[in-house]
DNA sequence: ATGGTCGTGTGACGA
């Protein structure tokens, strides 16, 4: 079963980059993050074979999972806080795994109110997780987490020093996931440096490979050994007017 | 070099 994650920077303006993802790779699932809109073209996405579900707001934020098979919905929103409307979060039931699609806070400027919701938020999700693993359920967490985890994942930490991506205090809060049980599937397979998920539409990042390790999959023990393959596909982010991050894709073995 | 680039929605803000 191959299940990706890709921030698309927009649904709208990168429908069409979507759109032959889908065709050219075929995964069995893909969830996105940043739809900046209302809307989402679900039926362009029957057109070609695949079910959706989004959860949209007014120009900012958005996840939505399109998927071969049912999607049964779980959660809309992340718990433990009922005034926090902003679009983020999604929890999934597909082919009896679940699986959860994120839009972490990016949190800069710091300090700010931003910053403040970002590690509330973080604090919220592992909040969530830490039930999900105390009541034995599985998962899968992919998504734009907004966490630079190590040194490695960035060209050059020291110009990421004090940024809301690299902060030891975010940092120190994704490690709480993990130390819930939980495996980085990229590095599963590949501990090199410079290993990057998005790169910044300014000053020539791209060509520079000046890029962030940002966009993560977390499995759960008995769905980490399951894990086949892990790869970020850097193809899309060279097409014709780009987002400015990649997919990164995961192969899980189901038995049949 | 105190910039640079996108996207939303149509002016300022977010990333």
């Amino acid at each position: 079963m191959k299940i990706v994650s890709w921030n698309v920077n927009s649904i709208k303006a990168r429908l069409e980059h979507v759109k032959r993802y889908l065709k050219e790779e075929f995964p069995d699932v893909l969830m996105v993050q940043e739809l900046k809109g209302l809307e989402f073209p679900k039926c362009e996405f029957e057109n070609i074979g695949y079910k959706s579900h989004a959860v949209t707001q007014k120009a900012y934020n958005g996840v939505a999972i399109i998927s071969q098979s049912p999607i049964d919905i779980i959660l809309d929103h992340l718990p433990y806080d009922n005034e926090d409307k902003q679009a983020r979060y999604m929890e999934t039931n597909i082919n009896g795994l679940r699986i959860i699609n994120i839009y972490l806070p990016n949190g800069n400027p710091v300090p700010s109110d931003k910053y403040d919701y970002k590690l509330k938020w973080m604090k919220r999700l592992y909040r969530r997780l830490k039930y999900l693993r105390d009541n034995d359920i599985s998962f899968i967490i992919g998504g734009d987490f907004n966490v630079i985890p190590e040194d490695k994942d960035c060209y050059n930490p020291s110009s990421w020093e004090g940024d809301a991506l690299f902060l030891h205090e975010t940092r120190s809060a994704y490690r709480s996931l993990i130390n819930l049980g939980l495996t980085d599937a990229f590095r599963v397979f590949n501990i090199e440096d410079k290993q990057y998920t998005f790169w910044d539409y300014q000053a020539g990042s791209w060509q520079k490979n000046n890029g962030i390790r940002i966009d993560h999959f977390l499995l759960s023990p008995v769905i980490a050994d399951k894990l086949q393959s892990c790869t970020i596909n850097k193809t899309p982010r060279k097409w014709e007017r780009p987002s400015d991050h990649t997919p990164i894709e995961i192969e899980i073995s189901v038995e049949s």
